[in-house]
DNA sequence: ATGGTAGGTTTCCTA
């Protein structure tokens, strides 16, 4: 199964670059956040028309999450219990066996604010869900937008970047305890570039600087072999990007 | 400490 997670930060502008990215590396699954879409307006037809069936859980003007599949997918779940969130930010289907859980992890703002407190609170329920989810699903892949930069060699700058938003201590610890729910980095499975990152800001000219952070990410569980991950960095240097590149996985039923 | 850029039922909010 070759899946990816891509930031695309509003699929209405992005689509030509999301239609023109499935056609060249043709993924069984793609993952989507910010879509900001709502779901009466979800370019289901145009999607269709690449050969992709669409699940999405939108809302007006900020988040939203979709996953565009070749095959069926099954049992969608978009809410989870003890998180009465409004925010739509989660999805998971089954395709082909394979759980995927889509996420598009709160931002936070800024460390020490209500939105940072928001982030961690989600972080926790989310992980007590994926938790009980990777009982059910042997074969689990959870990728998307986490908004956290799991290392220091994840930061073009660590020393700026120390103990800020996206990299704080509690944001890190949270991320390694979903890791250590029995999942895999899987773009850490393999030797990578030095400085590969996923997210470059628009300011600043950040992406030609390479002044990025890898914050996407694809975790898989035990039942799952990874062959291999990547950022793919094409789309973020085209015209009118997304201000994050897809991160693409091979995944194998493993063994377990 | 500030600002730069991008998207959105836009004159601020979010990232």
């Amino acid at each position: 199964m070759k899946i990816a997670a891509w930031n695309v930060n509003s699929l209405r502008v992005r689509l030509p670059h999301v239609l023109d990215w499935l056609a060249r590396e043709q993924p069984d699954v793609l993952a989507l956040q910010e879509t900001k879409t709502e779901n009466a307006n979800f370019p289901v037809a145009a999607v269709a028309g690449a050969g992709y069936r669409s699940v999405y859980s939108g809302q007006k003007t900020y988040n939203g999450v979709a996953v565009l599949s070749r095959s069926d997918m099954l049992d969608p779940v978009t809410d989870i219990e003890g998180l009465d969130d409004p925010q739509r930010r989660i999805l998971a289907v089954t395709v082909d066996g394979v759980r995927i859980v889509d996420l598009y992890v709160p931002n936070g703002s800024e460390v020490g604010s209500d939105k940072y407190a928001y982030k961690l609170d989600w972080l926790a329920k989310v992980g007590a869900w994926l938790e009980a989810e990777l009982a059910r699903h042997p074969r689990l892949v959870v990728l998307g937008d986490f908004n956290i930069a799991p290392e220091d060699r994840d930061v073009h700058d660590p020393e700026a970047w120390r103990d800020k938003i996206l990299c704080s201590g509690p944001e890190r610890a949270a991320f390694r305890a979903w890791l250590d729910l029995g999942l895999r980095d899987t773009f850490r499975q393999f030797e990578q570039p030095e400085k590969s990152f996923s997210w470059w800001d628009y300011r600043m000219n950040g992406f030609k600087r390479n002044l990025g952070l890898r914050i996407d990410h694809i975790l898989a569980s035990g039942g799952l072999e990874c062959l291999s991950c990547r950022v793919d960095t094409g789309p973020r240097g085209l015209e009118r990007p997304s201000d994050h590149a897809p991160v693409v996985a091979e995944l194998r039923v493993g063994a377990e």
